[in-house]
Parts: structure tokens; sequence; C-alpha cells
DNA sequence: GAGATTTAATATCGATCGTTATGAAAAAGA
DNA sequence: TCTTTTTCATAACGATCGATATTAAATCTC
């Protein structure tokens, strides 16, 4: 019983999700959260909680529905088309929108006050656990004969992720999609593996 | 004459720029700046102007003490081994120092909030000002034949430059130096030159 | 319809942000 | 020594931060 939600919780949640992509999560303010998403402050602490719990919808939320491509990846028959997924598909992402261009994790990996410390940690956990995930995926490459085996995976998955991280720095500061492509292209111009196309 | 200055003015803004490395602009108050430089606020004010002109100082610092292997990496020989400069020296220095991993200039290319965006723009344009000079050194090695003649020269600095960014970013997420200089090699491993060294 | 319960909106909380008056302390010139 | 000038340190400024107390409106059960 008592009175209905008068907005939409998922709505809400995909605006505010808009904001932290944009601003990243100390730079978005609570005025630009009711801003976004025309629900008032208290609303959004019934709704949410506090901030770091909204952030943390939010960021479960990209993860869902932005960086779905990063596990559909891992199911490419072949190493290198793992990797090129991953990356084309992150240039695709970090161009698509020009509001909110980069990547929402990439901004709070880096530094902030004291007080994101939290924020940050989940961001750089969430970070390794798609690397990790990358690297067994080479592991098994390897097995099948798709890599080589003198090939240090974690190495690899390192780089094709610090590639991804550089293409969302990059699109931050304004490249296009053609440049950022070419800059995946030379990523995999060199693949270990024994390429079934060129 | 009257009173002299009762600090070094050097050494504060030292201070200050660790702050800003380790937290980026807005993560860091002046609180923590005079925590750090051991100077009170309005000394730092009367020194250095308002809290972005200091940044701006930092900055200057930044690029004169500890990216300086930049300009002197474009003076190799070859491509391949200005690239590989640029690379292992930028582990080097975003491992360097346990308290401030990472890369002062990248924490402000990303977002944060509305008020800091004239400090990211001056971030954004030293990067793309560092991007231009890898690339017109890449068109100087294809001239002299050292690339080859359909190398995409300007693709080429932008992946440096993107592996460069991506190693700051895991140097902040916590990546040994080891891993970070394999991920230059792989970075590396496929140079379109026709290498004198391995 | 009456009472109970939940949400909405306004207004405000204490804390901290960057910034700055203010007056004491220190060093120069007279 | 006295005045002038500059720096230092305390304290406080208005603005904004994340987070709420409070009250009115809406919807349920009975």
């Amino acid at each position: 019983m008592g009175r209905h939600r008068e907005f939409d919780v998922d709505e809400a949640l995909d605006a505010a999700l808009c904001v932290f992509w944009r601003k990243g999560y100390e730079g978005a303010s609570y005025t630009d959260l009711t801003k976004a998403t025309g629900v008032e402050r208290p609303a959004l602490y019934s709704a949410f909680g506090n901030k770091e719990a909204l952030f943390h919808r939010a960021m479960e939320r990209y993860y869902e529905h932005y960086l779905h491509f990063f596990p559909a990846a891992l199911e490419q028959p072949t190493s290198r088309e793992v990797a090129a997924h991953i990356l084309y598909n992150a240039v695709e992402l970090n161009t698509r929108y020009p509001d909110q261009r980069g990547c929402l994790g990439i901004h709070g990996v880096l530094a902030g006050s004291d007080a994101a410390e939290p924020v940050r940690r989940a961001l750089v956990d969430a970070r390794a656990k798609g690397e990790k995930s990358l690297h067994e995926r080479f592991e098994r490459a390897k097995k099948e004969g798709d890599l080589p085996e003198e090939t240090n995976c974690a190495a690899l998955a390192a780089f094709i992720m610090a590639v991804t991280h550089g293409i969302a720095v990059q699109a931050k500061a304004g490249f296009s999609r053609e440049m950022l492509d070419a800059v995946a292209d030379q990523a995999l111009s060199t693949w270990p593996s024994s390429p079934r196309r060129p």
C-alpha cells in the first residue's frame, strides 16, 4: 500500500549512467544527476541508496548493456578474432555517442580524492576480472594450437587491454573512429597466431 | 625590502606535483596540498596564484623533469628505437614511484566536473602536441626509408600513444614493471620497419 | 470515507570546497 | 628606532558537496 513511484527506476538509472559516463564518479554531482534523471534528490536516495550504491548499479548496467561484446568476444573461434572483436567493438562504443565518449570504467580506475577510493577499487577489480577471462581464453587458444607454445598469454591479454584503455583515452581526447580503427589495426598487425585471415 | 619567503618555491611545487600526480587535479584539495608542501594556503596563493595556475606550473615541471625522455626519444636513429624508447621509459616512469603510479597527464584528460574542463583541455592539447611530434618523426623516418612507403604514420603514432596511455592506466591498476615491459614488447613486436636489431 | 503508509517536493543539514580578509611577525630603508 | 613592506598564520568567506528532516500529496486497506 501507499503512494506509487512516479518515475521509472530503470530510466533514471540509464540517465544517471550517462552522467557518470561523461563526468566520472566524482565529477557527477547530485545536481547533475537530478537534472539528467528528472528525479529529485530524496527520490534517488530512496530508490538507489547513496551515491556509491547508485554508481555500482550504473556500473552493472554499463557492463550488461554496453560491454556485452566482451564476453561475446571470448566465444570467437580464434584468439585473433577474439582480440579483433574486443578492439573494434571498443572503438565503436567509445565513439558511438558524441556526448559521452570514452569508457565509463576508465575514469574511475585513475585517481581521485580519498573518498572515491572504494569506487576506484571496484573498477580496478572489474577491469582485472575482464583481463583474467581474456588471459584464460588465450591459454585455451594455446592448448588448441591457435597460439604458439611460447606465447606469453598474460602479456598478450594485458596488451589487448592496454590498447583498449588507450583507445578510451584517445576517444575522450576527440579522436575519430577511423583513426582509432587504424590503431586497432596496428595492434592486430602482428598477431602471434597462425592467421586464418590476413 | 620586506619579509623573506620562508619556503622554497620549487620544493613546494615538487610536493604539489606529487599530490596532483597521485590524485589528479580535482582529487587534490588545498588541504592535501598544504599538508604535502608544508606551506599554508595563503602562501600557496601568493606564490602560484589559484589552483589552476598551480596545476599548470606543476604540469610544466612534470614535462621537464619526468617526460624529458619523450623529446629525447625522437632523436633516436630509427623509428623503432624511437617507439621503444618511449614505451620502456613510460613503463619505468609509471612504476618508478610506488606512491604515485601512472601518469600525471592521463588523469586530467578524462572526465571531471565542468569546473575542471579548462584543465582537461590543456592536458588534451599537451597530449596532442606530443603525438604530433611523434607523427612528424615517423614521417621523417618514411622519407629516410626507415619506414615502408605505405605506412600510416599518423596511425602508428596514435598506436604508440595509445599503448602508452594503456600502460599508464594499468600501472595505476597495480601492474608490475615486468608485465608492462612485456606489453611494450608486444606493441613493438610487429614494427613495420626493416629492423636493424631484433 | 477514515486511517495507514509510501512517495514527492521543498528546504536545509553539517562538511568541505577554493579563496581571501585580517592582523601579527619579520626584514628592509630611513 | 621607527616606518614601510612583505610574508606568515589564523580564521572565516560564499558556494557547493552528499545526504535528510519535514510536510504535503497520493494510494492502499479496512
